[in-house]
DNA sequence: AGCACGCCGACT
DNA sequence: GTCGGCGTGCTC
């Protein structure tokens, strides 16, 4: 009887995979494993079984699989069923999430490498050009990668040229795979045992008396060891003693020391320093409402003010499941921006707290990847941005959303486009634990769904320290440019509040959400205005560079000192950004220290946290940033926050700009006055009677709330309804009009009783060259979306069958944030 | 996703 | 006349 499995590949393709295995194969293997298995004409795939059965395919002949890569599982049962469930919701193939979940090491690489047959001699061989390169260089080089043979005849396509090669018998090829994971060895240095008693070690030091170089490399070891008492690397004592390793070679040979080699964590923190704060009593009660909560419900919404010490809460509850031997999840939207609360963290968990970080190389991301499946002791707390979602827990308790009203934890641009708080739900589920959802401002859908009664909902209108909430004042820009008392975008009340703040010695941040100079530049004579090649937007001016950038595409040109329409030299800027405030700031205040954060000023690895870190010691007066700013950070001595222009965020066309709005301003707000003294907010608007800024300036989230949900109910929005959005996408105007049309009068016919939209023209009609339309589907809550999903999917297959409709791409977006 | 196959323009 | 460009189709 023969046996085969199923498996998921690493491609996006919907159909599964069967291979044959042998009886012994069969019964070694299980879901989770993976197995080398030959792919193509030539390539081995890393592959995830997913089921061993007995059925033989009915239309093909299964290929035996390679080889079986894992002693064990590599990914769990639950991992396996949370991936069929995301692929389902998300409309994604499992491939897609197997990509993005699994580390890089994980994939295994098949590589053709390229041999010299030694049994033909090269003047036998009548060669081109090109044939005779690939031959010489292989006089040289034993081996060859495809890559490398690319690389030295210059060109993309060499695999024709190999074949004509293999066919007159001058090479011959070999597939080679391998893992690419290897364990990080790392050489430590140790005395010699024979010097481990006190009087030998004297002896030792007396004997290289005449030797000064080699007498201070061990006193260096001494020392080091006395500091921390842990193995010590050479390269750590060669740093240490300022000695070459030659120097330490000799000291070896004498048999002083020994040289020994050691696997090494990767993942490493420093020493535990348990400083546990004392929750106030907003703090416990609220921890008591939420374990109360989880009696009842597995979800729990905290709603607590920015500032109000929801940290402190989460630890208190992180170790009560560490106390059950339990893993727990802490999801964070940006890694990389959340340095302060990490180390906070840190502090409290030590070594038991790992961080999944986007920026760790693929080995340490293995080793993450390993430690949280072998539920090892240094892997119990997982901290991590969206994707941390998909590591191979073994028996979460606590899942932690924090900040859950971010956009960021949605995925959009590769496929599985997935929300993490929402997968995180799901998890919790599939795991019988809890869920903890954490914010100031609650996405709507969540307070909703806690409104509701689906989630526990626990509130927390307290500051720590009882320190009051900042006072938000609306400054009416119009009404000061009417009066003529604004200088440049600044108001007369804004200017006095920074001078006053710079006087007491205090900081001052400042938000606009836009980067670079301006958005426009713009001819006074002709009005034309430089726009990018590749998309339909301006070019915005950064000054810094002297250039003009496409912040879609990255294209960008020098600054033009004369319009490219009529020649003339007279261009103005229409609109500001973050560079352009800290240009006319520095103008205004040229005694401060002002400093940009947007994301050009941290695009290196550590820019970001030297910013924080200058800023945390008032190296910095003022700080301008985008939305960067909103995120998290904990500043002491912040007294002011202005937001220059809250009319660009109001008036963005997207069903949730409001919420996203009153969400930014109050985040950002939250940043100023975290000590006793009162903080002060100044928001410049055209419009100070907009309903948004007015809830926002009395902190009345709730009103907020009814009013948009009371509008969401009536446009049909979410959480009412449930959005799909299709992108349509192509280089050809034409194909992608007719493709949009076609695709939604499909959906129009086949999906019963569904709102269908569009296709229309998103704000932003072509992109990198490619032409997008969207189409949106609505469905209200009591459809079922499962059905319709497999519907849609099965109107994308009769629209791929269509042979001029193939090269369009068509991109589904479940619970589309943008 | 890769990669082979196949059909058309620009060069030896 | 080939070389190499990309569009199309398949992978157990």
């Amino acid at each position: 009887m023969a046996y085969f499995i199923d498996v998921i590949l690493p491609i996006p393709v919907e159909k599964a995979f069967t291979y044959e295995v042998n009886i012994d194969e069969a019964r070694f293997l299980k879901p989770g494993m993976r197995v080398a298995v030959p792919f193509g004409k030539s390539k081995i795939y890393a592959a995830i079984v997913r089921n061993i059965h007995q059925e033989h395919p009915v239309i093909y002949e299964p290929k035996p699989i390679d080889h079986i890569l894992d002693e064990t599982p590599v990914i769990t049962t639950i991992q396996l069923q949370l991936w069929q469930w995301m692929s389902q919701y998300y409309m994604c193939t499992e491939g897609e999430i197997m990509r993005a979940a699994l580390p890089r090491t994980f994939l295994l690489e098949s590589e053709t490498m390229i041999y010299k047959n030694e049994e033909v001699t090269l003047s036998d061989l009548d060669l081109t050009d090109q044939e005779f390169l690939i031959v010489e260089a292989l006089q040289y080089q034993s081996q060859l990668k495809i890559g490398e043979v690319s690389a030295i005849l210059e060109k993309q396509r060499v695999l024709p040229i190999i074949e004509r090669l293999l066919q007159k018998g001058a090479l011959s090829i070999q597939e080679e795979i391998y893992e690419r994971y290897i364990p990080k060895i790392a050489k430590y240095v140790k005395l010699h045992s024979d010097y481990e008693e006190e009087a030998q070690m004297h002896e030792l030091l007396d004997t290289l008396s005449r030797a000064p170089r080699q007498r201070e490399i061990v006193l260096q070891y001494f020392s080091l060891k006395a500091k921390n008492n842990t193995p010590i690397k050479t390269t750590q004592l060669q740093k240490q003693a300022k000695a070459t390793s030659t120097q330490l070679k000799t000291l070896v040979d004498k048999g002083i020391f020994e040289i020994y080699q050691q696997q090494e964590n990767r993942v490493t923190f420093g020493d535990v320093q348990s400083q546990q704060k004392e929750l106030n009593k907003y703090q416990q009660q609220a921890l008591v409402e939420i374990t109360e909560s989880f009696t009842k419900q597995a979800v729990c919404l905290l709603h607590g003010v920015t500032s109000s010490g929801k940290t402190e809460i989460y630890v208190n509850l992180i170790e009560s499941y560490l106390k059950l031997d339990k893993q727990v999840l802490y999801l964070l939207p940006e890694i990389a921006l959340t340095t302060q609360l990490i180390k906070r963290l840190e502090a409290y968990f030590g070594d038991t707290i790992v961080v999944f970080h986007s920026k760790y190389s693929i080995h340490e991301r293995t080793e993450v990847w390993y430690n949280v499946l072998n539920k090892s002791a240094k892997a119990q707390v997982i901290i991590g941005a969206r994707s941390a979602i998909l590591l191979p827990f073994q028996d979460l308790g606590l899942l932690i959303v924090d900040e859950e009203h971010e956009t960021s934890y949605k995925q959009f641009d590769p496929a599985p486009r997935y929300h993490a708080r929402d997968t995180a739900i799901m998890l919790g589920h599939m795991h019988k634990a809890k869920v903890l959802l954490g914010s100031a401002t609650p996405a709507i859908e969540t307070y909703h769904n806690a409104q509701s009664g689906k989630y526990g909902l626990v509130t927390l209108s307290h500051r720590y320290g009882n320190v009051l909430l900042p006072e938000i004042e609306l400054v009416d820009i119009k009404e000061k440019h009417r009066r003529k008392l604004m200088t440049g975008y600044f108001s007369d009340t804004l200017l006095r509040a920074i001078t006053d703040a710079l006087e007491e010695k205090e900081q001052v941040i400042l938000f606009q959400n836009r980067r670079g100079y301006s958005p426009i530049l713009e001819c006074l004579t002709c009005g034309h205005s430089p726009q990018c090649p590749n998309c339909d937007v301006s070019l915005t001016y950064h000054k810094y560079r002297d250039q003009l950038r496409c912040h879609y595409c990255g294209h960008h040109i020098a600054m033009q000192q004369k319009c490219q329409a009529c020649g003339s030299a007279e261009l103005s800027t229409k609109g500001f950004g973050t560079e352009q405030v800290e240009t006319a700031l520095k103008e205004l205040y040229p005694e401060a220290s002002i400093s940009r954060m947007d994301s050009d000023t941290t695009r290196g690895k550590y820019a970001f946290e030297k910013l924080i870190t200058a800023f945390e010691e008032h190296d910095i007066d003022i700080l301008v940033g985008t939305q960067m700013l909103t995120k998290g950070l904990d500043f002491r001595n912040v007294t002011l926050v202005g937001v220059l222009h809250a009319d660009s965020m109001l008036h963005h066309p997207d069903f949730r700009a409001h919420e996203r709005s009153y969400q930014l301003i109050a985040q950002v707000s939250g940043r100023a006055g975290r000590t006793q003294k009162r903080g002060k907010v100044l928001v410049q608007t055209y419009n100070p009677y907009h309903q948004i800024l007015q809830q926002v300036s009395v902190n009345k989230y709730n009103a907020m709330l009814d009013e948009q949900l009371e509008e969401r109910r009536n446009y049909r929005y979410p959480p009412f309804y449930r959005l799909i959005k299709i992108i349509i996408k192509h280089r050809d105007y034409q194909k992608i009009e007719d493709a949009a049309s076609w695709l939604a009068q499909s959906f129009k016919n086949t999906l019963q009783g569904v709102e269908v939209l569009g296709p229309e023209v998103p704000s932003i009609a072509r992109i990198r060259n490619m032409y997008h339309k969207h189409i949106m589907i609505k469905l209200s809550r009591k459809q079922s979306s499962t059905a319709i999903k497999k519907d849609m999917l099965r109107v994308q297959t009769s629209f791929k069958a269509i042979a001029q409709f193939r090269s369009v791409r068509v991109i589904m977006d479940v619970d589309s944030y943008t």
